[in-house]
DNA sequence: GTTCACTTGATACTCAGTCTCAGGTGTGGG
DNA sequence: CCCACACCTGAGACTGAGTATCAAGTGAAC
């Protein structure tokens, strides 16, 4: 099933309606590349042609993240995005700070790590969040070939 | 030194001016015992009838961001806040989700993990933010005793 | 004391997110 | 099939955080 698809079914499993408005608004998130905003979905749904209210669009939002079928970040510069993940596992997110493609990062040592920090200040852990951002494989090659043509190579693709 | 004092010596080592305004604000973030927003301390000066403007206020956040003497917390209902930190070294904070005090927590194992992750996603790992979330000792102490006092002891101190 | 860069406050503005409420829609029972 | 009712939706008002602007204030340095 594509992800479309496991949204819908999400939202049907959790009782709610798949109405056409909350279809639309699992196809615009399924087809995001990396993370995006409510007004993201909104202006691109303006582009398709459709019509969908913005209060809608933040409040399918925020089903999603209750059924944690999307997750909301905070980047670095201090504004929200939304990402699409995996609603069974807890996991963490690598996002990459140049396309802003994101991946799920398996919780791994980490947990053992945190339990470790509750016992070690008293405190009884409720909740964590890691958050990883840098360049993805794509645009770490490109920033470097970037930067050796500028420097070592003809300069053809820098400007001048 | 206290910490008033350590707020205004950094800014002045990075060359700002020791302005009153400025060691109200870093007055008022010195005396918060965990998190909060320049609401707060608009407020809080109001009540000790001080005149300052909202934007100053900011500004004077702002600037101590950057200067690492304060953090931004993204809390779990989606809200920022700021609580004050350690400039000098790389660290993470616990907050107590009932009372907001905070304390920092060292990086220790989280670097070789963050390390290890980047290297396996092929990533290249430029920030990442740990925020850790729960009941400190006081709190969780007073829940237990509430929780308690509700089911095995006299009641008295619950609604009824 | 004059000067000039830095700082400040008032105010207008933007933008994300929420609220409200009247109207629409889908679903399940009869 | 149709009704009733809960659920869903859109428009638009509203909130609150943060930013932008700009004229006026202030402080350090010569
Ligand atoms: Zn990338
Ligand atoms: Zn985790
Ligand atoms: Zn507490
Ligand atoms: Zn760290």
């Amino acid at each position: 099933m594509n992800q479309t698809g496991r949204i819908i079914q999400a939202l049907e499993r959790a009782g709610y309606q798949a109405t056409p408005n909350r279809r639309l608004v699992a196809q615009l998130v399924a087809a995001t590349g990396g993370h995006f905003t409510a007004a993201d979905l909104l202006e691109r749904g303006r582009l398709e042609r459709v019509n969908i209210g913005r209060a809608t669009v933040f409040r399918a939002l925020d089903l999603l993240t209750d059924l944690r079928v999307v997750e909301r970040l905070d980047l670095p510069s201090g504004s929200h995005a939304y990402v699409v993940c995996d609603p069974d596992e807890h996991h963490h997110h690598l996002v990459c700070s140049s396309c802003g493609h994101s991946e799920d990062v398996a919780d791994g040592e980490l947990a053992r790590l945190v339990d470790e920090i509750g016992r070690r200040h008293g405190y009884q852990i409720e909740a964590h969040r890691l958050e990883l951002f840098g360049l993805c494989p794509a645009c770490a090659t490109a920033a470097t070939a970037a930067a050796g043509g500028a420097t070592a190579a003809t300069g053809e693709e820098t400007v001048h």
